[in-house]
DNA sequence: TGAATAAATCAATTTGATTGATTTATAGGT
DNA sequence: ACCTATAAATCAATCAAATTGATTTATTCA
């Protein structure tokens, strides 16, 4: 739909524009965000004071270089609101607490297996309450918790509660209204995204994605993810299934010769799979520490397991790169570092020879800087991204309000 | 770059979005654009003035609808502008002439067998001159003229002078200062973009596509492009390839067993290369239409090099519903219609056999509506484009100055 | 013929960014 | 110590664009 602008939105616009300038790059004078924003002086002191007044802004320091007036710093006020991260997936349950700087705060990991709603729902409650009350925030001050359950989802909005239609992780979840039950337990307002897009839109807010405004995110949960940022905004495509690589076919795509045993991604990065079948072998293979250890230890089967991932991989980083040409690629989630950083070595070595040599230009490859709380990261950035981030959509006439004029 | 906003580039985007409205749903109502736009009677008022004074759009009729003033219709003034496309491949020349609503006025087409940038650049240069003539319309209206060039391409602006660097299409054609040597015999500003992405934008513009807002162009050229139109905006990605389907690699993809003899799509869909082919094995053809009629004569060679071609495209339909999801995938360009039909009926076929069966969402599969111009469609709407689309980019402060003050 | 209705516009107001002048605080030269 | 140059920040006035409310115009229908 096409819809105009008027005063109003330009003006939200402009307010979440140097709030996130203060994010990204401050401590900053108002002089400094009137240059990087290309708005005038007065404009920003006009609207940092109601930032300011609002409390999310607060001075930092006073800097003098060379003649003039000393510039008043200014940055974000990190408690000025907190917001919770829930990342729910069958092998596990991670809970954190962010500060409106994303500064991880609290965290609380559970280790589960394929755990029933009441049960999660159970545990998600008791610890959001744990983790607040161990900060010791008002609760007040809370926006707002992020779930990230993993894709794909089919979200709908059937008798004003959000369902997951098609939770494909973890059966017996089909229909449950989640997010109602959440907000009627907690009181407080949550938000449901799938664990891969947020992990991205965690990435853009607090990781080296901060500064690349389009990239592919590759998140190794349970399963396997992907999400998209483009112009500094997720993308999830027309029916919200962009970047699901869960069911990019492997079969389709092998290299002659060679066999998987797994028609699509999700079917090889499989983690408790991978796991129940190291047990299987006799290693003793519980929780992703152990697998980290195993790793370390030069593990046959661990290291066939990567050589022939990164193998399967490869068609995938190649459609990314032919059809989606990102800035850079990251790679996070869930899986021990060590295993991360040999698993792009491998996949490094596998490109070349499929690539054609004249193509131009190529992402860069990064390892995502989240760790493993990536995806609660992410989903913790929904509550204040939704009400803060610098959204074109803002400036059109069909968004819902978010408060605080912004 | 985080730039912030003011009134005149909202004023700049209203005007924009009021001309489009019309152009796409016209002849509308003030009201009428008011309710589609969600901005005030008052407002449309204002700023139809405006575009009516500058020409750009014209009354078209009263219409009365029960009690109540009538309403007075308005439209896009058709003769306001003008603009011309060339769709310049290894194997033809096509030109053609567009009124500011989009329709052809004037086409010219010619053959060609990889022709010198001095042969081509004096065709072009003779066929823009002939057909502006041929049409009786002053010079002055030209508003200027869209050359399409097959990727990749890429465009330095070194000295001053827009030139093709990486020409693959063209041996021979390497930092040619094409575009301004065009713009000197012309006298009129010249945009280069290569055709499969004019091709999407023309769709975007003038065919199904203006109501889709996200969707990718498949287009066959000499060669085979893509182009992505994501949120009513061309996407070009970070290194301005994405889509570039030319260098997508088959190899690697292939079923196992199959063999293509060609490590990437471009090597399968190469026109001149298949005629050759059919022509040494003493089938007369030399042009596309030459193509069709053999094609309706059923045969083999060319219904087992379709079959073929539904198979490499299997891997890149896939890749483009799994990362990017959009809501339509479109076929289009120089391939006769019946050929076109009938190889989206053979991918098709193949299709359900590769795709996860619980995969949700489906992109539309839509034959493009332009044609063997398409790609000239797409270029001849750059220069009105590039002067009057809706971009959100025009509400920051780093665009170029475009004059009318939108 | 007149009441109801809807489109379009006029006039006045409001909002938010801009411009130009002013205040404040510093460095550096004498 | 004092003056000048300089830069940040703000004040006051102005400007641009959308909005609100009243008014004009043109139609239908009883």
């Amino acid at each position: 739909m096409l819809t105009g602008t008027n005063l109003q939105y330009a003006n939200s616009y402009n307010n979440r524009i140097i709030l996130e300038t203060i994010r990204l790059y401050g401590p900053l004078s108002r002089v400094g965000i009137a240059g990087r924003t290309q708005l005038t002086a007065q404009t920003v002191t006009n609207i940092t004071k109601k930032l300011m007044k609002a409390g999310l802004v607060v001075e930092h320091s006073r800097e003098r270089s060379g003649p003039g007036a000393p510039s008043v710093m200014l940055k974000i006020n990190e408690k000025a609101g907190y917001s919770v991260g829930i990342d729910l997936d069958k092998d596990h349950l991670t809970c954190i607490l962010v500060n409106f700087n994303g500064k991880i705060r609290q965290t609380k990991n559970v280790d589960l297996h394929f755990p029933s709603p009441d049960e999660a729902i159970e545990l998600m409650v008791s610890s959001v309450f744990q983790i607040i009350k161990e900060e010791g925030v008002d609760p007040d001050l809370i926006w707002g918790v992020g779930l990230g359950l993993p894709g794909p989802l089919s979200i709908s909005e059937q008798d004003d509660a959000t369902r997951i239609v098609n939770p494909e992780a973890f059966p017996g979840w089909e229909d449950v209204p989640i997010v109602r039950e959440l907000e009627t337990r907690l009181q407080m307002p949550v938000l449901l995204e799938n664990n891969a897009s947020a992990a991205a839109i965690g990435e853009h807010w607090y990781g080296a994605g901060k500064l690349i405004d389009s990239f592919f995110y590759i998140y190794f949960g349970a399963g396997l993810g992907g999400g998209i940022v483009v112009d500094g905004q997720l993308y999830s495509g027309f029916s919200s299934n962009a970047g699901e690589l869960g069911y990019f076919p492997t079969a389709t795509f092998m290299e002659p010769g060679l066999n998987y045993a797994f028609d699509h991604l999700g079917g090889f990065f499989d983690m408790p799979r991978l796991q129940k079948k190291l047990r299987a072998q006799g290693y003793q293979v519980h929780s992703l520490n152990d697998l980290g250890k195993l790793y370390e230890k030069d593990n046959e089967v661990l290291s066939d397991w990567m050589e022939a991932g990164s193998k399967s991989l490869v068609p995938l980083i190649l459609g990314i790169e032919y059809l989606l040409d990102p800035e850079a690629i990251f790679f996070g989630g869930r899986l021990p570092d060590a295993m991360l950083h040999a698993l792009l070595e491998k996949l490094q070595t596998q490109l070349p020879s499929h690539r054609i040599t004249r193509k131009i230009g190529r992402p860069r490859f990064n390892i995502a800087s989240a760790g493993l709380e990536a995806a609660a990261m992410g989903v913790a950035s929904l509550p204040l991204y939704s009400s803060f981030a610098p959204q074109h959509k803002l400036l059109m006439r069909d968004h819902r309000y978010t408060g605080l004029g912004m």
